[in-house]
RNA sequence: GCGACCGUGGCGGAACUGGUAGACGCGCAGGACUUAGGAUCCUGUGGGGCAACCCGUGGGGGUUCGAGUCCCUCCGGUCGCACCA
């Protein structure tokens, strides 16, 4: 008997750690790869707090596919970074008035430690922080391009504006009027000039793109609904003294039913429609809605306001005149800003008509109470569009108005263009001078990047102005068209637009002179698979696949789409919540890891349910992971020494590849869960069975590699191997040996287990039911009864109809 | 309100195209080894019943030889959107 060393985590984990380094195991050939393996996961932001378990379960889940996709042999590289730039880091900074730039440096090194603590399989050549300049530099030029292509515009803008954070706020980062940081404070309306990416422009690829990229089912749908595409019509409805009010309806079908139009109180034709004697009232209601801000406007419960302007427009179905109102559930940002109102088949219109006791007219037969909103359904009170089913009539009312041309079939997206301006300190400055003869002008390439000035005093200004603006000696610069004294745009751009492109840079980061290499850029890109969250659908996710898009058009890169598979990994959870700061159920996994090791912590995180969909995370069950490993730990120290010259146990054969095959699957498709409990009953027949042999143990670590990454080195390296157990090949199965042996059938009777039989496998149902007749409690329920029908599924089942 | 997903033992969770519900793990109970055991090993563990059996996947109904899985309906939960015309 040999003695079995003690299986010691901390001293394992550290001395492969230290391997790995030495080895450069972590660093593909990227110029030369065979098979290339872009295998990427969201980089962190480095908040003060470190890595949370949140992180380490996203990246342990991200880092075990890019193990297994490396043992079936391809060149995987998987590189890591930070986003560092941002409000919250810039927030942390304020509350403990410390500049960022101190403050950020140590936060990425305690980021390191953990990442390299947990064994992820990074190649550090390429760490890349978008707050370096050479990276930003690329961020400022990118804006550039968009600029000298069109695609970056100035525009007077109603924004949200944070007044604890004193910055415009994104429509996303706005939660039911709420700043998204501060839960508790109300977002307020502001006007202010701001930079604008174009990314409607793409709104119909954007949509139409998800139909084929292979992404999580949930990604794709909130993307889709982000994006809000709804077909319709604008159609004229023309005022006596010739005004022309162009609405966008979804329903143009319900015209005969329109009886009154509403105008969002900053549609440019009110002042032109408002008599006389209501324009005291107008003008009153105006200032109000422009008092209140965007977003308490967009609460959609509470109830509806609106004035009279004393004017009227043609319906141009009926021919009729009909009021015309504004009111603040019209928005001027959709549309036309003007809709014509169908309260009996729209809830919103009802409200209002019941509200200022407006006509209703039903031109829609459906059952139920008004207002009914189904499109199913036939028309009336439509003269001769009476019976048509609604779908048709919409169609052939836009195209009797189409003739006349009042009308115009139309599309229209709920995604606005990208406001990236930040009136902030910590970010990229914006590349654009002000010239008072040039206008603005963008900063030659060669003279990027702009470099974010060191400033004492960050903190914002109420007045909406940005920090950068008090630093003089940056503030003012020469025109680079004319050379006359010109200013510097003082906002910085959007966070969201440094993490649009970082997965660009990744395979890059050495050149200082190119953002992205084009060979490297030709091998590794597209992204092979990325993992991440949820959280990041509709804003992260959205903005990247528009900067590739614009990048391609461009002549930049060769794809239009940089992730062409993504998978969303669940949350973690814990007593039932979100973890979050606020609640004090934030888990810091370095203890853990101090007590359990990388190895543990990792499978116990990948076991505690589907990757995919989260776990609430409690520490009750990591010991079961424990003494799994000890287990193991065990059985290969058992098998050290040649192999035996007999084969497996046959059952032991058979289980050994039923487990590869099952790991095989689970692991391509990310369920971790259920592949670590293959391999766990794997090994307590193994154990059952006294089998513990060598050529019964290396298929195991090597299905264990991907998850446990030192503990599987460690004992490969004691079963005699030299060489890094990354570099040992994913075992493969044998069908029929998997297959191998005899099948226990399920003999039913009406439908109720009543028996069961061991049978070789393949047996004909004649053989099934001869056999089953002769079983004791199967003949009790048959009781001599015809058997009426019987059902045999092959292998599994023979059901006995009597 | 709209959209998506989900309700399975004491707990986390398994269950391929409808075909043995509860894999695997935690916990718990009993036992073994021990000076001791929060170590390890063995046995048991959905509920009821001495048993044969019966009942069980949020509630109710349906389709089927057969339903956790499909359909209808109600209840509960999570996430997203939210006056988008």
């Amino acid at each position: 008997m040999t003695q079995v060393p003690i299986y010691d985590p901390q001293a394992v984990e550290a001395r492969w750690q230290a391997r790995w380094v030495a080895d450069h195991t972590n660093e593909p050939d990227l110029d030369r790869p065979r098979q290339p393996f872009y295998n990427l996961m969201m980089f962190p932001y480095p908040s003060a707090e470190g890595l949370h378990v949140g992180n380490m379960f996203a990246f342990t889940g991200a880092d075990i596919y890019g193990r297994f996709k490396r043992l079936q042999g391809h060149d995987v590289f998987e590189p890591i970074g930070f986003d560092a730039f941002g409000i919250h880091s810039e927030n942390y900074a304020l509350q403990v008035g410390t500049n960022p730039a101190k403050l950020i440096p140590k936060n990425i090194e305690t980021f390191r430690r953990q990442l390299r603590r947990f064994g992820g399989m990074f190649d550090w050549r390429h760490e890349l922080s978008t707050t370096d300049p050479r990276y930003y530099k690329w961020t400022q030029w990118i804006f550039v391009k968009l600029f000298k292509a069109g695609l970056a515009f100035r525009k007077k803008a109603a924004v949200n504006w944070c007044p604890k954070d004193m910055s415009v706020l994104a429509n996303e980062q706005v939660i039911n009027g709420y700043c998204e940081r501060h839960p508790d404070t109300r977002v307020e309306q502001r006007f202010l000039e701001q930079w604008f990416f174009a990314i409607t422009r793409y709104a119909e690829r954007l949509l139409k793109n998800l139909d084929w990229l292979d992404w999580s089912a949930s990604t794709r749908t909130l993307q889709r609904n982000w994006i809000g595409r709804s077909e319709g019509a604008e159609l004229v409805f023309e005022t006596p003294d010739g005004h022309k009010i162009a609405v966008f309806t979804t329903r143009p079908d319900t015209l005969f039913g329109a009886t009154y139009l509403v105008l969002a109180p900053e549609h440019p034709l009110v002042d032109a429609l408002t008599a006389d004697e209501q324009r005291a009232r107008v003008k009153a209601y105006r200032r109000e809605a422009q008092a209140t801000d965007i977003v308490t406007r967009r609460v959609g419960d509470k109830a509806k306001t609106g004035v009279f302007l004393g004017s009227y427009a043609r319906n141009p179905a009926t021919g009729e005149a009909i009021p015309v109102w504004i009111a603040d559930y019209v928005l001027m940002e959709y549309g036309t800003g003007a809709i014509m109102a169908v309260p009996a088949h729209d809830r919103r219109d009802f409200e209002f008509a019941t509200a200022f006791k407006l006509p209703i007219r039903p031109v829609v037969r459906a059952e139920g109470p008004l207002p009914t909103v189904s499109e199913d359904g036939v028309l009336m009170n439509s003269g001769e569009f009476d019976g048509l089913p609604c779908r048709d009539a919409g169609r052939r009312i836009v195209a009797w108005l189409l003739s006349k041309g009042l009308a115009t079939p139309q599309v229209q997206y709920r995604l606005h263009d990208w406001c990236i301006s930040r009136q902030r300190y910590w970010g990229p400055p914006i590349p654009i001078i002000y010239c008072d003869g040039c206008g603005p002008v963008p900063v030659p390439e060669q003279d990027l990047p702009v470099e974010l000035p060191f400033i004492e005093d960050f903190r914002p200004d109420a007045a909406g102005v940005s920090p950068l603006a008090r630093h003089k000696e940056w503030y003012f610069a020469p025109c680079p068209q004319c050379g006359a004294q010109g200013r510097r745009e003082t906002d910085v751009s959007d966070t969201f637009l440094d993490s649009a492109w970082y997965f660009l840079r990744y395979p890059s980061t050495e050149f200082d002179d190119r953002p992205w290499d084009p060979p490297r850029t030709k091998t590794w890109l597209p992204v092979t698979t990325y993992i991440g969250g949820n959280e990041h659908a509709v804003l992260h996710l959205l903005y990247s696949r528009f900067i590739t898009m614009a990048l391609q058009e461009l002549g930049h890169v060769h794809f239009e789409e940089p992730f062409p598979k993504f998978r969303a990994h669940g949350l973690i959870i814990k007593d039932g919540a979100k973890m979050s700061k606020s609640r004090g159920n934030v888990v810091i996994p370095d203890a853990y890891l101090q007590q359990w090791g990388a190895d543990t912590f990792r499978m116990y995180l990948m076991f505690l349910g589907p990757f995919q969909e989260g776990g609430d995370f409690r520490d009750e069950g990591i010991t079961g992971i424990r003494r799994f490993l000890d287990k193991v730990w065990q059985l290969a120290h058992e098998a050290r020494g040649p192999a035996p010259s007999s084969a497996l146990p046959p059952a032991v054969a058979r289980k050994l590849h039923q487990t590869i095959r099952k790991v095989t699957t689970d692991t391509e498709g990310l369920d971790y869960n259920t592949a670590i409990a293959a391999m766990m009953e794997y090994v307590n027949l193994v154990r059952e069975q006294g089998a513990g042999t060598r050529d019964a143990v290396e298929p195991l670590l090597v299905m264990l590699a991907p998850y446990a990454p030192h503990f599987a080195e460690e004992l490969w390296a004691a079963l005699g191997h030299e060489q890094s157990v990354v570099s040992a090949s994913w075992p493969s199965y044998d069908e029929r040996l998997a297959a191998a042996g005899d099948v226990e059938i399920v003999v039913q009777v009406n439908g109720k287990v009543r028996g069961r039989l061991t049978i070789s496998r393949g047996a004909t149902e004649a053989q099934v039911v001869e056999q089953a007749l002769k079983d004791e409690s199967v003949r009790k329920f048959v009781d001599g009864q015809p058997v009426r029908k019987t059902i045999y599924v092959q292998d599994r089942l023979l059901n006995l109809v009597v």
